[in-house]
DNA sequence: CGGTATCCTCTACGATACTG
DNA sequence: CAGTATCGTAGAGGATACCG
């Protein structure tokens, strides 16, 4: 319910977000419909899997943007990051249990996706 | 497989798409993650619904939004757009046998969106 | 009523190079 | 190896006005 308010370029004010909670599915979409954000999850379904290990997974996607992602899903609670000390370093990531309950309808898009060759 | 080639601003080349299909997960989100295309695709999911009323359904989105993601839904087979001829004219969106099959994951998604509280 | 047209802004994303 | 820093661009999305 928060609402701000902003000055334009015609020097003109306006209003941001007035009272416009997006309903449930929209908030599902804007954490989980981020650019390679599915994939992400998706890829760490089985096990937890290495940085440039995913990097290479995900083929198209630029470090950047899977390190982006990852941090977005760690703040929510969904991946953990765990580091292992050696030379050099590992860092591994994971799905919690609260990532995995995004597994299911997940999984089903993905089914839905494949069969109807978007 | 398809592979661009754009000359950027330094002057040099670079490749574009070179063999990148995404995975699964990735087109559907393409397809349902867009702003507002998964709560449109709900908001349907009972019966044939007007242009206006879908705006006021999903308050916070412009009708140019609304027009441009019902446009990609039809253009993809999941909705079917209905004229009918009175004055003023009544436009009705509704999901094709296609797009129902969406619904599926998308109420899982939205269950799960509500419980966790995002 | 059901859209288009126009303009503008902002941020998402990509490429690349560098670091501890 | 696992990132960060920097820079650039395209296009997504919003405000507003107008039209048949």
């Amino acid at each position: 319910m928060k609402s701000t308010v902003k000055t334009v370029s015609n020097g003109r004010k306006k209003v941001i977000d007035a009272c416009h909670e997006p309903c449930a599915i929209e908030k599902g979409m804007r954490l989980i419909g981020g650019k390679w954000t599915g994939s992400i999850i998706y890829h760490l379904k089985d096990e937890p899997v290495r940085f440039n290990d995913l990097c290479r997974m995900l083929g198209g996607a630029s470090k950047k943007m899977i390190d982006q992602r990852l941090k977005e899903l760690e703040a929510k609670g969904m991946v953990k990051r765990t580091v292992i000390a050696q030379r050099p370093v590992a860092v591994t990531y994971q799905l919690t249990p609260f990532g995995q309950t995004a597994l299911g309808f997940l999984e089903d898009m993905r089914k839905w996706s494949e069969q109807h060759d978007l």
